[in-house]
DNA sequence: ACTTGTTATGTTCGCGTTAACACGAGCGCT
DNA sequence: AGCGCTCGTGTTAACGCGAACATAACAAGT
């Protein structure tokens, strides 16, 4: 299927460079299929017989071949991990407690970067991966695709991190909504007469639900709506947001979609001569390990991957497994950090 | 051989859910050599009979079974990437840049993550990747292990970014001396009288050659040595750090052999009322996305993982095709950014 | 004694694919 | 004509493993 048209490849046949599992039987003098249950830990194999047997693959260091187990059983023992750009914190931070809990569970990782957020680059992704290669995939899908409704190939187990909770796999993700409450009320609570919000891209589910949540905090608390500002994450966009933001008097609390674009809020306010948190208290996302470290240390939102990681293997295995009794939504709670960027308005502030 | 003792999975036999070649053969009329040979893109078939499989594979779905291909090939299409802590900048933009070039040479990536730094967690990890399922590792060998000497199993090809280049294996790595050197150079040219360093864990080979160029340029340029002062890459480190250094006056420039460190430092001046780069320069190295959004913006050293992903590919696969003439090492060169964190020392500064 | 079960082992077979070889048709050459 | 060649295609035999089934030995009931 692929646009492979290379020349043979230099080894003609497999050479035998690995023992197999008749090996180690004529070696430990019994048949393959002994050997086949002693890897596979069968508790009915004689003690002594056992020990044989694992001695002879000691001698011969043998390992087995997972392609023929695969072939045989129609399982692969992988997971395909599918997500943008892992140099984002956040995906970083994902697949490696994906990874994590995959190993935990003794099953390797098959990842797999995508670069456009096309509904077109997701699929052909996945059709990379399911090449019958892996046994299930978790969508990091960190960014909105160019379509609403998500079709993957059916038969291949999906779970989504991240995501759009609207299709029809399996979800994992961190309660946006709670965390943002929890930073807006905080910055209400210090007796800030509103929040205004430094939201992420529009493309990002996460980014619309904690404008979203953040919104709803302050309608609730009967406070005014100032209009958003949005950022891409990056710190840059937060620093040309900052600029805008650092000319109005009546900013005293701007709570940032993420720590980046805080660090560049705070950066703008700073030149400006708004001082952080005396003019102006600013709050972040995500609590990246620098966060503590800025000046002034920021206030943020700790998130707990390895959580996410582990239900993101448990509910795909779920399936794997053919077990249809497992939640299918899955939101881990995030924890307000209170650090000293944010503190109560000045007395004399316009607000 | 893993601690597997769960019951048999519910799947009793691979359920034939995917059509295979015969299917496809049977569909075209011809045989499944046939189809094989269009699966593989081989010249030699007629393009009339080309049409027909095609379409018979379009109608079915027929996907190639990689495990089958596998065990008759002895090829997996996989390459393994064995990382520490992913979450760390460089790790996650290396991984990223290996995936993205892997998968141009139409090959998946296996991750696996290493928590302890201890030659038998590396090895594990390439066990569990090497049960055959991949066709080559890299290793992102960003801190040391226990041991001097990496023995890993033979007969797989392995290729060892950012690590050790002592052992065996092709090596791919930023050229950190050239790094190290640019920097320094930078800020003597600027008219210091020397430049301190605060340096990378001791257990890390990038902080060690950082460290060691940095002693070097500062000899050849006859200046004085000040004391290695040792962080741990995290903010957190360089704030530590930085509090001792802003109590020495003779302090006027500093090297900080990650941007993280050079955040926290920075953050410590800042507190002990030592203006940058009023008072002191402060240079970093990475060039993270934040770095240029810092107050002030931060003077780093930029790297370009993509190219080091690259050569990491290739190196493998030269490797694992059998081609011995291929290069054993590449350096990357890393490019100085200059921005505002460093500037000449102030005229009456006691240096 | 006999069934009936249980436990440890061996035998056979097929999973889907590709390598090696075989074969026949068509070609150009002596 | 006869030879040797290339080209397209089919046939066969593995690759290493585990499921299914077979077998043997021996225990515990009737």
């Amino acid at each position: 299927m692929a646009t492979d048209n290379r020349t043979r490849s230099p080894r003609s046949r497999a050479t035998r460079q690995w023992p197999s599992m008749a090996d180690v039987a004529a070696l430990a003098g019994v048949s393959s299929q002994t050997v086949s249950r002693v890897a596979n830990n069968r508790q009915n194999v004689d003690s002594v017989t056992r020990e044989k047997v694992l001695s002879a693959m000691q001698t011969l260091g043998y390992r087995p071949n997972t392609a023929a187990r695969a072939l045989v059983t129609g399982r692969f023992g992988a997971l395909g991990v599918v997500s943008f750009d892992v140099s984002a914190h956040g995906n970083a931070r994902t697949l490696g407690a994906i990874a994590d809990a995959a190993r935990e569970a003794d099953f390797s990782v098959n990842f797999m970067g995508v670069r456009a957020q096309t509904e077109a680059a997701v699929r052909h992704a996945f059709q990379h991966l399911m090449l019958q290669s892996v046994d299930g995939i978790v969508l990091v899908e960190s960014q909105m695709l160019d379509t609403p409704s998500l079709r993957l190939p059916p038969s291949m187990p999906v779970v989504v991190a991240d995501g759009d909770t609207g299709h029809e796999y399996p979800h994992v993700d961190f309660d946006q909504a709670h965390g943002s409450r929890s930073v807006v009320s905080h910055l209400l609570g210090l007796g800030h007469r509103t929040v205004w919000h430094l939201a992420g891209p529009a493309d990002s589910f996460a980014a619309r639900r904690r404008a979203e949540s953040w919104r709803r905090t302050l309608v609730d608390a009967g406070a005014p709506v100032p209009p958003v500002v949005h950022g891409d994450w990056s710190a840059r966009s937060g620093y040309r947001a900052g600029l805008d933001l650092a000319r109005r008097p009546e900013v005293t609390a701007v709570f940032a979609a993420n720590d980046q674009m805080a660090m560049g809020l705070m950066r703008a306010l700073h030149e400006a001569g708004r001082s952080v948190p005396g003019h102006v208290s600013v709050a972040g996302f995500d609590d990246i390990a620098e966060a503590a470290y800025l000046v002034p240390p920021l206030t943020t939102v700790h998130q707990d991957f390895e959580v996410v990681g582990k239900h993101c293997v448990a509910l795909l295995l779920d399936q794997v497994e053919g077990r249809t009794d497992g939640a299918r939504r899955r939101a881990v709670e995030p924890v307000l950090v209170v650090r000293s960027s944010t503190a109560p308005p000045r007395p004399g502030a316009l607000a």
